[in-house]
DNA sequence: TCTGGGGTCCTAGGACCC
DNA sequence: TCTGGGGTCCTAGGACCC
């Protein structure tokens, strides 16, 4: 038997632990630019809104009920992620973080689910008054199946928390009231083709037959189809190296001068080159790209693969092939409204393939690389950069952020003053 | 006027090999 | 006029996730 803990409505509850006066107050986040709802309260869901609306066509409740909006805040959501991350992996030897807000745990030592529901409940207990996030537990012997378990935990108060499918019973009564578009897997395509197939619940799709599956929705559809039967089928993957790393911005204006792209793409590059480092891997290709505006119906674009022959992830060198690309593709005029870098290919740096025809002084590159990190580790990030970039992906003058709460528990500067 | 960011996996089709 | 069969690898694009 395997438990999904959830964290209900995650980035509004980390906002609320040093708020707590929004407490059953409505409360939104936003994403990059505070362009979109990316989080909502209980009391934003009850009003209608959606997930993923932009900010702006709300502004009438926002006025009208009061609504509190944070732009979103990753250096507080991160650190509380890992407080629960930490809490829950003393309850189990096997903790799989499947995303910032949720995690699988491993219970099969545990003798009966008595036992795994009365941990659970106790961790919700802890998590909340230690951390201050209410999180919700499903337990079943598939990842899928506590999905749906987790989604009753949260959504009716009977459970306290914590709902658990362990007999047959109980799968088919779940299934039969979830419908097919809320099955984790199942996304807005395959939801509309299975409802024109008459298959509306999840019990539904349980029930037919495996070769069916597989006709209307290939391999990740039987995948699901088994999980459902209660088959553990989803593995776990012990996250080795990312296989890409991307680092993009909308832009709050478009751009349509080149230095100005230039170096926002530079401060991408530099990032992202820092995330291959701390994870000890290099990049044998990176795509750089700039487009215009996904809502037009006039769309240009800058896109190129970049190669290496010798993998890499020295920020210089990275950045000499993206900008020579932008020079090369530059369109006079072309307003460009987001721009990125993705680090593709990507291995380990201990067993780099060389090249006999290489004309790059590695060493000297890396000595130079090195040292420019380890003065950034002791004075602080972006402290050291090069003339061509911003100090960071979110200071560029191009991206605009409204309220963003402190940084309460990583920055000493943003620690709260208690008065007695 | 204003529409996020970071990922994974699968598939079809093209280029290539003998 | 007639033009094989069996592979692999890479890429772009689609679908999905939070």
């Amino acid at each position: 038997m395997l438990a999904l803990c959830d964290c209900n409505n995650f980035f509004v509850s980390c906002e609320r632990i040093f708020r707590p006066d929004l407490n059953n107050r409505p409360v939104v986040v936003l994403s990059g630019n505070d362009g979109c709802v990316v989080a909502r309260s209980n009391e934003v869901k009850r009003l209608g809104i959606k997930m993923g609306v932009p900010f702006y066509q709300i502004q009438k409740e926002v006025a009208q009920y009061k609504i509190t909006h944070f732009s979103s805040n990753f250096a507080l959501y991160g650190d509380i992620s890992g407080r629960i991350m930490r809490t829950l992996s003393r309850y189990t030897s096997e903790l799989q973080q499947y995303s910032i807000d949720e995690a699988f745990m491993d219970l099969s030592h545990l003798p009966d689910s008595a036992t795994m529901r009365s941990q659970c409940l106790q961790l919700c207990t802890d998590i909340l008054k230690g951390i201050g996030v209410p999180v919700s537990f499903g337990i079943a012997p598939s990842k899928t199946l506590c999905k749906i378990a987790a989604d009753y935990a949260k959504h009716y108060a009977g459970y306290h928390g914590v709902c658990t499918i362990d007999t047959e019973e109980k799968r088919i009564k779940a299934l039969s009231n979830i419908p097919i578009s809320d099955v984790w897997g199942i996304g807005r395509q395959s939801a509309a083709k299975l409802k024109g197939l008459g298959i509306n619940t999840a019990l539904d799709y349980a029930n037919r037959t495996e070769p069916y599956i597989h006709h209307i929705l290939h391999q990740p559809g039987v995948m699901t189809w088994r999980e459902l039967n209660g088959i553990a089928c989803i593995e776990n993957s012990d996250l080795p190296l990312k296989q890409s790393i991307t680092c993009s911005r909308t832009f709050a204006h478009p751009v349509t001068n080149r230095p100005q792209l230039e170096q926002a793409l530079s401060t991408f590059c530099d990032h992202v080159a820092h995330k291959l480092r701390s994870q000890h891997s290099v990049c044998r290709q990176m795509v750089v790209f700039a487009h215009t505006s996904r809502f037009n119906e006039d769309t240009r674009s800058i896109q190129q693969t970049l190669t290496f022959t010798v993998p890499t992830a020295n920020t210089r060198e990275l950045t000499d092939a993206l900008l020579r690309t932008v020079r090369v593709q530059w369109q006079e005029g072309t307003p460009f409204k987001r721009a990125g870098v993705i680090a593709l290919a990507i291995e380990p740096d201990s067993s780099v393939q060389q090249s006999l025809f290489d004309t790059r002084d590695r060493a000297r590159d890396n000595r130079l690389q090195h040292a420019i990190d380890t003065i950034n580790d002791r004075t602080g990030k972006h402290s050291l950069t090069y003339a061509h970039q911003l100090a960071d992906p979110n200071s560029t003058p191009l991206y605009e952020i409204g309220s963003k709460s402190p940084a309460y528990t990583t920055n000493i500067a943003d620690i709260i003053t208690l008065k007695c």
